[in-house]
DNA sequence: CGGTGATAGATAGCATGCTATGTAACATTG
DNA sequence: CAATGTTACATAGCATGCTATCTATCACCG
């Protein structure tokens, strides 16, 4: 039987994420944000003040990617990066005000994309979801870091 | 309560797809194939001497997407744009010899992804994985083509 | 202290995907 | 049949993410 890409699981997600991200796109857009800058301010919203390999570990994104995402929002205005006193390999990374005052609306915004997304859904079917997807998270990851031994050696 | 990324199913979607992405690359690398090609590829494998705009409809991306990524294929000798006699404003794609070679060691390295991705998951929770995500996007779809007008006006 | 290796971050270069816009060919209608 | 609109594709420009590689700093060990 010929693989089809419908019923492939890795197309059907990437699919899905092109629609996730087309939509937060959308509804961030006004208010000058991108689908790229958006999870690192996730994590800075939390506490500001960390490194780019913090965020790169709760992030799961190459080194150099977050080097360029840092850079385009220093660009624009959301962050600062100072040197840290203690170690000079290393700058911290600071929230600017107007990122600050982008919390309410922009996680509004993406409070909706999920809430449309998941309309259709049952209350038993969207936590299935959630569960499923993150299994099959800790799987590939696993898989990752047992064959690419980039789970540090 | 704040916005949780680690609960948002916009967020895992993309984590997922990533890693997704990043597996399928390390497989088909060393076919000489990326993974922007590769879902052009199931749909001419299948058929080929489409338009690019059947190729558009049939994997939902943007027209300039696809351009972009034909012109990738045409560069790396995976197929042939020729001018439509009857339209001169198509261009039908077709496959080269070295790109239907190309179709059992892809299509299997594809399958080796969904299987590792999918390994933990009884088969019960791989179907309904499939089937949510399908829901998903049909929602995202719907939604898109209602607030955005595109479903063609 | 000096060398060696590890770590933090930056650079270069590319693929993927998007929006906005341009161009050429076809279709339709007055 | 000419004007007008539509369709197919291309171009320009940018964001996102990757691999490979480089630099600077730190840590550790003799």
């Amino acid at each position: 039987m010929r693989f089809s890409k419908d019923d492939s699981a890795g197309f059907l997600v990437n699919h899905l994420a092109r629609l996730f991200a087309r939509d937060l796109q959308a509804r961030i857009k006004p208010l000058g944000l991108s689908t790229g800058t958006f999870p690192a301010l996730l994590v800075l919203w939390e506490g500001d003040g960390l490194t780019q390999r913090e965020l790169i570990d709760r992030l799961d994104v190459e080194q150099p990617t977050m080097t360029h995402t840092l850079a385009r929002m220093e660009r624009d205005g959301l962050i600062r990066r100072d040197q840290d006193p203690a170690d000079g390999r290393v700058r911290r990374i600071w929230l600017t005000e107007s990122a600050r005052a982008l919390e309410a609306p922009a996680t509004a915004a993406a409070a909706q994309v999920n809430t449309s997304a998941l309309e259709q859904l049952s209350p038993e079917e969207r936590a299935a979801f959630l569960a499923l997807i993150r299994k099959v998270i800790l799987g590939l990851q696993a898989e990752a870091a047992a064959s690419g031994r980039d789970g540090k050696t």
